[in-house]
DNA sequence: ACCGTACCGATGCGAGCGCATCACAACGTG
DNA sequence: CACGTTGTGATGCGCTCGCATCGGTACGGT
């Protein structure tokens, strides 16, 4: 054996086990003898390159986290001609993990969700994840409705980043008719998605039938003034 | 000791100390054990109700569910003479389980929905549940926003019940004006009141924020023409 | 009054868990 | 070429889990 291997590569695979375990048998299914035996490494590897099983679990959900969103950059910057809506869009249904490939990225996020609720390290690491998302549909949303609202979107705009303020004022009037700002819009899609994914998940909703919710939200949206936006 | 207890209320008693600690640590933390002590029954009566741990969670799960629609239910005919715009958004707000005081149910309700997904059982009774919403919710919205769309909302559209059609066909055109049939609305009020919900318990969106999200959503769906709708 | 019966609470059991430990093997170095 | 260092994989330990079992107990019928 070599006397010293790549350690972040094995926490990738190892991580990458524990992502397929959580799949097929939820996150309560994950244990380290079996996560050991699935990326083909002893128990004794598995330990040495975390810790604790919590440390072992947060960073696979990093590595999910960073999965997706890098793939929703990617999205974004694959095609800078789109237009902002039509790229907004695509980044939407990204996020809600809808692509049968993506199911099983899907189950391990809903599973991390709900671990996340009793877990205040993985509600940390989520709580990042949907900062960043937040910022970058904001950014996306604001220049989709904006100025014009067809122009292409600039690659810019597709850069996630952690945006300020953490605690929004919310309106202080109780009034019906709120401005809807782009922050608001984007927390809409974002909740939106993350509905349609659990709902999928469980069956509820056919794949189909949820990007057809998906698309006809995002329809509405174009249709209002883009102005009062 | 009495001949023969209420089998019943008993089992209620333990669905109540299942909730209790799966809302403080999460479905993995609900042992035979635990529940037993906190129903403040033994082991043996908790075994007695239950042939089995699942059997348990599932009769958990269908009572949380049972008392939400049925509060839901209850909000719509206590204020017959609202009208059906009102009456969808505090139904909507209710789902979402935003008030303080149901957090320990919202909480459960998310623990339920990912356990599901690993479990053929309970997302069985979760389907159920969400059909019966999604039911009552067309009604509403049909209600609200077809013929006048203002005056009071009926009794009946507030019971729920089966609606028959296990898929929807979905149109089949792929264009971009769809004319978003009150079913669609209603899985959007539905999946979206999930997404806040879990946003709300990861603590990436307060309660507050989480309320202005569906409130702008809601007037949103009002200013667009109902008749289109 | 008594006995049958249905129920209860405690205990036992096998399995699986996370974590700690340890002898060994494979390199880089003198 | 020998040696120390370092990473490795197997094993052990303490614990808790779900589930099965069993003697004790308090009714209800006759």
């Amino acid at each position: 054996m070599p006397r010293q291997v790549d350690h972040e590569s094995r926490r990738r695979i190892v991580a990458e086990a524990v992502c397929a375990l959580a799949d097929e048998r939820g996150l309560e299914g994950v244990t380290l003898r079996d996560v050991a035996a699935r990326a083909e490494v002893s128990m004794g590897a598995v330990q040495r390159c975390f810790r604790t099983k919590e440390e072992m679990l947060l960073f696979a959900l990093t590595h999910v986290g960073d999965r997706i969103t890098e793939r929703v950059r990617t999205r974004l910057v694959a095609g800078p001609a789109q237009s902002a809506r039509t790229a907004l869009g695509h980044a939407t249904a990204e996020v809600a993990l809808l692509r049968e490939e993506h199911r099983a990225e899907a189950r391990v996020w809903l599973a991390f969700v709900a671990q996340a609720v009793v877990s205040e390290p993985l509600a940390r690491a989520l709580r990042a994840d949907y900062a960043d998302l937040e910022g970058a549909f904001t950014r996306l949303v604001a220049e989709a409705c904006g100025p014009g609202g067809e122009e292409p979107a600039t690659g810019a705009a597709a850069a996630a980043g952690p945006t300020g303020d953490g605690a929004s004022p919310a309106d202080p009037a109780g009034d019906g008719a709120s401005p809807a700002d782009p922050r608001t819009t984007a927390r809409t899609l974002l909740a939106l998605a993350d509905g349609l994914t659990a709902h999928v998940l469980i069956g509820h909703l056919t794949p189909r039938q949820a990007q057809d919710v998906l698309h006809t939200h995002l329809a509405a949206l174009w249709e209002r003034p883009p102005a009062a936006r």
